[in-house]
Parts: C-alpha cells; structure tokens; sequence
DNA sequence: CAGGGGCGGGG
DNA sequence: GTGTACGCCCCTG
C-alpha cells in the first residue's frame, strides 16, 4: 500500500453508489497534483432527548423520503456531551447521506421527547475536517491504492487519512485571469450578445493574452485565435497546461467567469476545467461563485473588500485604486469606451488594450500574492478550506473557528436561529463603547493610548459568554457593571469561548514577542499576528450579531459596560496624573501632554497596567504633533468618530468621513474632491468654506454647465416593472417619448430642473435642458451640502451656517 | 415613517 | 449544497 503526503487545497464529496465520498485534491511536497478519496466517513447530527425519554430505538428507525431519494438512520449513539458547559445525554445520530441529515432531523425535531437537534447543518466537507483534524494548505497523510477513476491527476483511495504536521505549502502556482468584452456604448453586462475580445492570463515567469482578431505586433504574449469559440477552448488549454493551485481574478466571482461560463454555453463548449473533468460552476444569486474543482479560485476583490471595507483608508476599491494603494501600481491609461470602436475599425489600436488586458491580470496576481499570506494564516487558524476564505464574513469566520474548537470541549454547537428569531435579534440594540466628547479646537503634543485588543481581553479576563453567563454557583459575584439587568460570569470555570479567545490573544503576543526580539519582520509572522487580531476582535460583534449561533445579548452587554468602566478608569487616572484629556472613544483615549513628556506617558501606562485584570493591557499608540478636533454628535445617533490628526512625517490622518457615490452629479464630486484637497494640503479651512460658498453662488447665478450637474443612474429593469417612479424613471420614460431605446443596464442621464412638485416631476433630459433650467436649490441641498457636510462638521464649521451666510450674501447683494 | 430601489466590483 | 449578501443612502407614497 502506498503512502502520500500532499498540501490539501480543495476537498468536495459526491454520492457514488448510495455513500457519500470526499474527495481531496492537493499537490504532493514533490510538486504533483494528487486526487485522495475517501469512503469511509458518515453523516451524523444530534439528538438532545428531554430528560428521562429514551428515544434511541425509535429515532433507530426513522426515514425520510424526498424526491424519489430515501434517507435512513444507519446507526444511533449514546454520547456523553456539553452544551453550553452543561453535561448532557445526547443521540448521535448517523444518516445514510449528507442531504438525509435536515430531512432526517425534520422528523424528529417536533417530538415531544427531544429537546432540541443540534449540528445538522454543518457542511458535511466541514464536518470530515473538524472530526479528522485536518486543515487546509497544510500536510496531510494518506494510504492507500490508485483509485482508477476517471480524473485528470493520479488518485488514490485510501483506507486511511491523517493530519501529517503544520508544513504549509509554500509556493502554490497561481494563474490570474482577466477578460475584456465587446461592450458599445458602455451598457450593462450583456452576456448574451457581447462578445469575450480578449483573456489575459498571467503566472509566474507567464503572460499571455489571447485574442480573435489579427493584427500586426511583436508582442510575444499575444496569441490569436479564429474566432471567440476557438478563444474559449484556448482558455481551457491553457489552464489544464499550467496546472494551477490557484486562479484568482479581481471581481471573478461576479464578473469574469460568470461571463466565460455564459459564452461557453452558448457555443456549447463543455467548460471541464475541473481536475475531475467537471465543468466550472457558477453558483448564487446575490452572491455569485465561481468553483472549479480540485482548482482553487480566489476573487481577490473579495478578500480587499473584506480586508480594507468600504469608506475605508482606501477611497475607493475598484482595481486601480486598490493596485496604487497595496502595490504602487496603476492600471494602463486606456479609454475603455474606445474599446468597442476599435475592435470593429481600428484593429491596428488592439495591441494597446491587449497591454492593458494583460497588465489587469498582472495586477490581480500581484494582489493575490500579496494577500495570500493572510488568507492561508486565516485557513490555518479557522481551518475552512482557502475557497471559502475570501467569500465569508467576519461572523461567519467567527463561527467556524468555535465549531471547530467544539470537539475539543466536547461542546455541541448551538443552533443558528430562525428567521423569527433573527428578527426579533434585530430590533435589540445596547449601549456601546464610552466616548469622551472632545472640546472642538486645535491641540499640540498629542499622546494616544489605546487598550491592545480592548473587547478580546475583556472576554477572556471577564470569563464572558453564553455559557458562563449567570450560572448557578457564583449568583450575583462581580456583575458586570451594565445600565440595567444583572449578568455575573462564572468565576469557577473557565468557559470554552472565553478559553479559546484567550488561546488567540496569548498566540498572538507570542508572535509579537518573536518578532520584536528579531527585529525583522518575517511577512509570515505578521499575517499570522493580523489574523490572529482579525478574528479575536471579531467574536464581540459576533456575540451582539444576530444571525449567530452564539448570540448572546446579556454577553455583549457585559462586553462593553466593561470596556466602559475601565477605559473611564484610565481617564480618571490620567486626569490624577495632570494630564489634559482631549478625547477617548471605546478603547482610546487621546492626552495632551501639557509640557509633560512622551517618557511620562510610558509611565502613565505602565502605572495602568499594574491593576488591569488578566491579559488586558493599555498601550503607547504614538505621539502627534498637532491635531484637530471636533464636537461630532450627529442627531441622537449619538457622537461618530471623527477627527484629523497631523502626524510626524507631516501626513494627515482623517477618520470617520463618507465618500461619494457614483451616481451624484460632477460638481458634488469636484466640490468634495476639491475641498478634501484644500482642506488636507494647504491646511485652510477659510479657503475651502470660501470655495464651497462660490461654488454655491455659481449655482444660483447659473454659472455651472449643465454637464457638471448631471445625474448618471442606471436603470436596472424594465421601465413597467418599477413599482415607485424614482427620478431616474421618470427620466427613462422621457428618453422612451423620443424613441430611445431604454431597458435594464441604460445608463440614464438627468438633470433636477426648476419647478413645483416633486423631484420626479422636475427631471429633465440634458439635451433638453439649458443652464438656467436646472434647480440650484436642489443642488445645493442634496449634493453638494451632503457631500461636504462632514468634512466641515470635523473641520467645526456647521455646514448650515454655510448656507445661511451665502443665502445671506445673496440676500445683501440684492438689498 | 416604512419600504422600494440603487450601489459596489467588472466592461 | 447538511448554507448566502449587506449596509448605506435617497426617494416616494
């Protein structure tokens, strides 16, 4: 029998003759591809009977029926389990197939002898992980024999499977992909009828871009084809011959392989890429993925959205942007809505977009690279296969990590609840974290401390969570200091969530500790440690979020009354200490050093973390020269972070403000670009006010183009299916009176024109519009006053007082 | 004031 | 696939 180590990348299961199968597919420590099948793992959920039932030999013979398939119990167990650190008598109970768990489960979940059913929904991929204990991009072992099915790659069955060591893979091939399409006029994704003119390719040491049009080039990466058929099937060549571990793409998931998979189809081309000669597989349809079997696809736009977020320190995440910010790097300058024109009459100009094509690609893989370290710190923490990575939420990770921990605490998994549930979740909100309201001004020689990992420590150090909440043997010890209810946390025993988030947070400051002693940073280690942080500042939200299995509001409340009681404790003390306190918010608290020096501060915080409990800890965040603040209650939502700090490399830091959004006019977009540039570059205030108020005149005297004041918004359906007429509507239906040809994906161009009613009622179509016809009260209140009105609140200029005074100024001239 | 609809990423 | 978005904003009725 032979024996195979092999760094697992994907695993799937299929049903083959009535039993659920795993299949592994991964490459061997020497370089091979490698398929490891596995017959031997069951389906199972369980059974919490209520007390003194015995149900086992009843439960023994359920079966359920569905679709002409049946499911049965294949075996029933007792197992000696806890539940949320309860002992509880359990059923294990064993189904013939993944798919018979819920309908099994079904059954009996309405029988007046159980109490409750637990696990049926864990991915049965999932489940084999967690009960082997194997993890994703690291080494597993395997023996057994060549299976003789049909695959791509060697596979073998094996009669046993194990978890080899942590040795991670270390240089997965990675193959970036990237399309361009036939696209006139710059409409909506229109699969049907728009042809793929192009596909970059892009690897290690690889370029290629392959194209259906010929023209004369000396470019070595360019490849032509006949036609777009012969352009598909290319494709598919060329990913069999590089064999990736990996493909990523930047937006592939919504864009790129939906598009090749709708193309395929239409030419009827069996799309096999899969290393089992199973097609690409476009599931979802909010939230669309792309699969290939065996073949990891990553959408790195995924991963950067979850990473960095929108309204982020990344103004924007489309792929330009992101290149510049993560890799220093912008796209080529090409005018894609030349694109369409060239194709059909200057192919002599393709070249430059296949450059272009080919560089999108380069980017995607440069940012894949960049990212990957992360993502497989991510899969080896949580232990969910790398595909998943990108495509889950902070929640979801969140929940996977507990669900694999489970086991470990012989734990059973808490339920996700129902949709009742959840609703009745949402409406619960709770008090946050303390905030010190800053007095507005200018301050000089700012310390900033904050508490590492404020809402973590508090969990591990406060013992809180669902299960140690409120527990018979310690009524009423040190409740958390909450406005209303009484929660207490066992002081006895350490609960398994509060252990596990503890487990992250001493990983985490081992890495710390191992890289500041070598003073390189190992790029490993500092993934791992982000990661680390990533997911043990994830587990309060997700104790207060309410699609968790491990909801608990009383739990989320005790997280931040502690957080409040002790960052008030710091303030307290600085205040003792002589410090001036500008402003603290949750975790942070911002000091004047008041002629004190950054020494005192270093004091300060070693005198604070003499009395904290546990792992807590209060830490030096930096120094800064100057820095503006701002008094930023926004209506009762209460107060917003929102203050601009000027560092010591002379760079300014801007928190707590909203970008603009595609569909406002251009001189909402140059007004806030404009002001954001004066505001951050020269430093002046009074300049950008006094910009914005000319800008405010010209609107009312007309003086702006009707270009600048057009509203672009795209029509998503047809105009009959709109149940409201919205502004952009009301436009379409105007185009339509002219004969022009509106359906979902036009782009529609409108302007807001004087008159009575309502803003439906005062569109008019650009071409019909003159300067003087359009609304400048409307402009002024829904687009330029909204764009800069946080700017200016952070800057302490209430952006009322900016309307008033120039309508003031308006009145004075006409007096 | 509730609820419908658009947006993002891509071309 | 033993599962699926989401949070924010504007506008209408």
């Amino acid at each position: 029998m032979a024996k195979i180590r092999f760094y697992l990348l994907d695993i799937t299961y299929k049903v083959k003759e009535g039993k659920p199968v795993i299949y592994m597919f991964g490459r061997t420590a020497d370089g091979k591809q490698v398929c490891v099948i596995d017959d031997s793992f069951r389906p199972y959920f369980y059974i919490i009977p209520r007390k003194g039932e015995d149900i086992r030999e009843k439960v023994e013979k359920v079966y359920a029926e569905k679709k002409d398939e049946r499911y049965e119990v294949t075996g029933v167990e007792l197992a000696k389990k806890k539940f949320l650190e309860n002992e509880v008598n359990a059923l294990k109970v064993f189904v013939s197939l993944p798919k018979g768990v819920p309908q099994i489960r079904d059954v009996v979940k309405d029988w007046d002898a159980v109490k409750s059913c637990h696990e049926y929904d864990i991915l049965y991929v999932r489940r084999y992980m967690i009960d082997k204990g194997i993890t994703p991009m690291t080494l597993v072992e395997a023996e057994g024999e060549e299976s003789g099915e049909r695959m791509k790659i060697p596979s073998i069955k094996a009669e046993k499977v194990e978890q080899a060591g942590e040795d991670t893979l270390k240089e997965p091939r990675v193959l970036a992909v990237d399309i361009e399409t036939y696209n006139p006029g710059g409409r909506a994704v229109d699969t049907e009828s728009n042809p793929i003119l192009m596909i970059g390719l892009h690897g290690k040491n690889y370029n290629k871009v392959i194209t259906w049009k010929t023209f004369k080039t000396a470019e070595k990466y360019i490849e032509f084809v006949k036609s777009e058929l012969d352009l598909i099937s290319r494709f598919k060549e060329l990913v069999n011959e590089y064999k990736p571990d990996i493909i990523t793409g930047y937006f592939s998931d919504g864009f790129d392989f939906p598009y090749i998979n709708a193309r395929a189809k239409k030419y009827k081309i069996q799309l096999d890429i899969g290393l089992d000669y199973s097609e690409l597989r476009i599931k979802g349809r909010n939230q669309v993925q792309a699969s290939i079997t065996g073949i990891v696809h990553v959408d790195i736009f995924k991963f950067i959205l979850r990473s960095f977020g929108r309204g982020g320190e990344i103004e924007s995440l489309d792929l330009d942007t992101v290149s510049e910010a993560l890799l220093g790097e912008k796209k080529v300058d090409v005018d894609m809505e030349e694109l369409a024109d060239v194709w059909d009459h200057h192919p002599e100009k393709i070249e430059e977009f296949c450059r272009y094509n080919l560089h999108d690609a380069k980017l995607a893989y440069m940012l894949c690279m960049k990212m990957l370290p992360n993502m497989i710190e991510l899969v080896k923490i949580v232990g969910i296969p790398l595909f998943d990575i990108p495509r889950l939420g902070y929640s979801q990770l969140v929940e996977w990590f507990i669900i694999r921990q489970a086991p470990n605490f012989n734990e059973i998994c808490m339920e996700r609840p129902h949709y009742d549930e959840v609703r009745e979740r949402r409406q619960k909100t709770f008090l946050g974290g303390f905030v010190y309201e800053p007095k507005p001004g200018l301050y000089n020689d700012i310390a900033v401390f904050d508490f590492r990992s404020l809402y973590p420590t508090i969990i591990a150090s406060h013992n809180i969570s669902p299960g140690t909440l409120n527990c018979e043997c310690c009524v009423e010890k040190e409740l958390a200091p909450t406005e209303e209810g009484k929660y207490w946390f066992c002081k006895k025993k350490k609960g398994f969530i509060p252990t596990i988030i503890e487990d992250l947070i001493t990983r985490r400051m081992r890495i710390k500790e191992m890289m500041g002693k070598d003073g390189k940073k190992d790029p490993m280690l500092v993934a791992r440690e982000q990661s680390l942080k990533l997911l043990a500042n994830s587990f309060y939200g997700y104790l207060g979020f309410f699609n968790a299995r491990w909801y608990s509001l009383e739990s989320a409340k005790s997280v931040t009354a502690w957080g409040r009681f002790h960052i008030q404790r710091v303030i307290e003390k600085a205040k003792d200490e002589g410090f001036s306190v500008i402003y603290g918010d949750t975790d942070s608290v911002f000091l004047a050093l008041d002629g004190k020096k950054t020494d005192d501060a270093v004091k300060f915080v070693e005198k604070i973390n003499r009395k904290l409990p546990g792992v807590m800890e209060l830490e030096f965040d930096g120094y800064y020269p100057s820095g503006l603040f701002v008094s930023a209650k926004m209506g009762d939502a209460g107060a917003k972070k929102k203050y601009a700090l000027l560092g010591e490399g002379g760079e300014i830091e801007i928190k707590g403000f909203e970008t603009v959004r595609r569909n406002w006019s251009f001189v909402a977009k140059d007004v806030q670009k404009d002001v954001l540039k004066i505001v951050l570059k020269d430093n002046d205030p009074k300049k950008a006010l006094k910009y914005v108020k000319k800008m405010i005149n010209d609107l009312r005297d007309h003086k702006v183009p009707v270009e600048k004041v057009v509203i672009h918004t795209q029509l998503q359906k047809e105009i009959g299916d709109y149940a409201s007429v919205g502004p952009h509507v009301a436009a379409a239906k105007l185009m339509k009176n002219k004969g022009i040809d509106v359906g979902p994906g036009t782009i529609i161009k409108f302007i807001v024109a004087k008159g009575k009613g309502r803003i439906k009622d005062k569109v008019k179509l650009p071409e019909d519009a003159k300067k003087e016809d359009y609304d400048p009260e409307y402009y002024i209140n829904n687009q330029i006053i909204p764009s800069v009105d946080r700017i200016f609140n952070a800057l302490g200029i209430d952006s009322k007082e900016l309307t008033e005074k120039a309508s003031q100024s308006k009145l004075g001239s006409f007096l």
